[in-house]
DNA sequence: TTGTAGGCGTTATCAC
DNA sequence: GTGATAACGCCTACAA
C-alpha cells in the first residue's frame, strides 16, 4: 500500500491538495467544517501532517536552528559553560516550536569533519566557543544558512551576540598586576585529544576557539610577563595536567590563568597535588563564573552566558530582531584564589 | 542572480546533473579529474553542495536523529541523568556524521504542543523519561519515523533499549522493608510548572512518565505501607518543597523514595531544613546514581545510563543492529541515608 | 564513465 | 473558499 500524502487525502475527499494543504498551514483559509473532514480523514488514514522534508524544501523553512559546539559534541555535555548556553537558548527556541540541531564536529585524525554542518537542515546556525572564522562556519555561510555570530564582526549587516571576553582579559590582568606577578602562565584547550601533553604555545597557535580574544586581553595587559600553555580539551582532568606540568618547572608562575572555569578547578587540584597553598604560593584564575566556580572559591570573569543564550536564542529564530549586534558586559569576580605574589 | 543549484554546476562545466550528483555521493562514479573539476568549480560558484532540504527529500534520509526529552527542553540541560545520556549518544552518533535534534514538548497551558515532533526532520528517534504510549511518540510512529523505545514492549518487531525500573523498584523496596519501614511515601516528577503544590495521587494519575515502572516495583514489594507524592517537575526546589509538605503533616512517613535522585536531594535539603537527622528520623533514596548521590551519601537505584544512551545511538543510526531489544540491570546502591525505622 | 528523465511531497501563485 | 499547476533541488534507475 502506497504512502498516504496530501494527494490521497485530496482524492479520497473529492477536493484539491490545496486546500488539504491549507487545512494544515492557513487554517483561516477553508470553512471549519471542511477542516474537521480533512483532519479526520487524516486521522482515519494514517496521515500525520505534511512531510518534513517536502516542506522544508518547498516552503525554504526547516523550523529548527543549528548549534555548533566546540569540539568533538559529546564534550559540550560536561561543559557547564555550554550547559548553561543551552538552557538559556532552548527555553526561547521552545517557545516557537523550533528544534534545535546539534552537529558535531568530529576530528579525523588532524582535519576536522564538515559532513554534519553541510547536511544539516537548519534554518539558522550559532556557535559556542568557536572563531568567527572557523571553517564550519565558512560551510555555513556558503549554504546559505543565516548566521548569528559570536563575536564582533566589522560587517554592519552581520548579526552577533558577543561577550566582552578582551575587557575581562584586561581586568583579569590588571588584578594580577596589582597583586604583583610577574610570572603568568596562562591555560588553554585546544581541541587536542584527551591525554595530549601539555606544551607551551606561541600566540598565534591558540586556534580557532574564541577564547583568542580573552587571551589577547591578558597580553595587552601583563605584556611579557605571560606565556601561553596548552591543555588537552575542556576537561578538569586536561586543567590538572596542564597545571602540574607548569608547576614542576623550575620556573614556576606565581599565578595561572586558565582560560574557563573546568580548566582552572583542574589547575587547582594540581596545586593541591603538589601541596601548594592557593593563594599563597600560587594564584589562580578563570573565565566564565560556572556555578562550580563559587564553592571552589575561584577568582574568575563571569560571563553573561545565559543573557547570551536568550539573545541569540531570538536572533535566530528572527531574523528581523532590532538590536543585530550587542556586547554584553563581564565582571571580575575576586575569590580567595587570588593574592599577592610572592 | 539566479541560485546555484547542481544544474548551474552543470551547465556551467558541460556536463549532466547526475555527474555532479556524483562529484558528492559517489566518488567512485566519476573519474577523480572530473571531481575535481566539479569541486573547484563549485568553490569558484560558490556551491556549497547539495541542498539538505531537497537531499532528504529526495534520497529520504535527513542523517539527523530525534531526542525527545522528558518535560520542556530547556529542563534537560539541568538534569544531570539526561545529560549523561546525551553524553553517551552522541560520542556514538558524532562517529557517523550524524546530527542530533533535540525537540521541545512545550506546555501550553495544560495540553502540549507537538508542532516540533511534527516538523522535526529525522530519520529515527528516541526518548528519555517518556512513557512509550507518550501522544508524542505516536505522533512521529504514524510520521513513518522509526522509533527507539525506552521500556520493554510486546510487539517482537519493536527495537527498544530499557532499563530494569521495576526491578529497581522492587530491590528499593525489598531494601526499606527489612529496614522495617512501614510508613513510605513516593515523591514522583509529574511535569507540573514549578511552585506546584504538592499533593496526594492515586497509583494512575503518575502520567506519561517512564518512572512508572519504578513506582510499580515499590508497591509490589511495599503494597500497602506506600503513597504517592507529587513534585512540581524534576528539580531540587521542587523535590524540597514536596519533602517540606510531606515531613510537616503529622503522619510524617519513616522513609521518602524519590524517583529521580535529583529530587531525592531536594528532599534531603527539606529534612535538613526541619533538623531531621538523616538516616535516623528519616530515611531518604533515590533513583539514577547522578554523581552528586554519592557525596550526599544517597541510597539510590543506579541505572546504566551511559550504556543505555550507546546502545540507543547504535540502533538510531543502524536499523539492522543485531539485539534491537535489550533489558539492562540496575544496582543497588546503599549509602548512609538509609537506616532503620524508629 | 556519463547522460536522460521522472518524481520525491509539498506549498505558492493565481485563477475561479 | 476552493482548485489547477508549477516549481523547490535533488537522487537514482536505466540507458548509452
Amino acid at each position: 500500500m502506497a504512502r498516504v500524502t496530501v494527494k490521497t487525502l485530496a482524492d479520497e475527499l473529492g477536493i484539491s491538495v490545496s486546500t488539504v494543504s491549507n487545512a494544515y498551514n492557513r487554517p483561516d483559509q477553508l470553512s471549519a467544517r471542511l477542516r474537521e473532514r480533512v483532519l479526520s480523514k487524516a486521522d482515519e488514514l494514517g496521515y500525520a501532517g505534511p512531510d518534513a522534508a517536502a516542506r522544508a524544501l518547498r516552503s525554504g523553512r526547516a523550523e529548527a536552528v543549528g548549534v555548533l559546539l566546540t569540539e568533538r559534541l559529546s564534550y559540550a555535555f560536561s561543559d557547564p559553560y555550554a550547559i548553561g548556553f543551552l538552557t538559556a537558548l532552548s527555553e526561547v527556541v521552545e517557545q516557537h516550536h523550533v528544534s534545535i540541531v546539534l552537529m558535531p564536529l568530529s576530528l579525523d585524525g588532524d582535519d576536522l569533519d564538515l559532513t554534519a554542518v553541510r547536511r544539516a537542515n537548519i534554518d539558522a546556525l550559532t556557535t559556542l566557543g568557536l572563531a568567527d572564522n572557523h571553517p564550519a562556519i565558512q560551510v555555513a555561510k556558503a549554504r546559505g544558512v543565516r548566521l548569528v555570530y559570536s563575536d564582533v564582526g566589522e560587517d554592519p549587516e552581520s548579526t552577533w551576540v558577543a561577550i566582552d571576553d578582551a575587557g575581562g582579559g584586561r581586568q583579569l590582568g590588571s588584578h594580577l598586576r596589582s597583586l604583583g606577578h610577574e610570572n603568568v602562565a596562562v591555560v588553554v584547550d585546544t581541541n587536542r585529544p584527551a591525554g595530549s601533553e601539555a606544551r607551551e604555545l606561541t600566540d598565534d597557535q591558540i586556534g580557532f576557539v574564541d577564547y583568542a580574544s580573552r587571551f589577547r586581553g591578558l597580553r595587552e595587559t601583563l605584556n611579557r610577563r605571560l606565556r601561553l600553555v596548552s591543555a588537552g580539551h575542556n576537561a578538569i582532568a586536561s586543567g590538572r595536567s596542564a597545571g602540574s606540568w607548569l608547576l614542576r618547572r623550575s620556573d614556576r608562575p606565581t599565578a595561572i590563568v586558565a582560560l574557563s572555569d573546568v580548566l582552572a578547578l583542574g589547575v587547582l587540584d594540581a596545586a593541591r597535588d603538589l601541596g601548594l597553598d592557593v593563594p599563597r604560593d600560587l594564584s589562580v584564575c578563570g573565565f566564565d563564573d560556572i556555578p562550580a566556580a563559587n564553592p571552589a572559591g575561584l577568582t574568575t570573569v563571569r560571563q553573561p552566558i545565559r543573557d547570551r543564550g536568550r539573545r541569540v536564542a531570538e536572533l535566530l529564530i528572527n531574523p528581523d530582531a532590532p538590536d543585530r549586534q550587542m556586547l554584553l558586559p563581564i565582571e571580575l569576580i575576586i575569590r580567595s584564589s587570588t593574592g599577592p605574589a610572592l
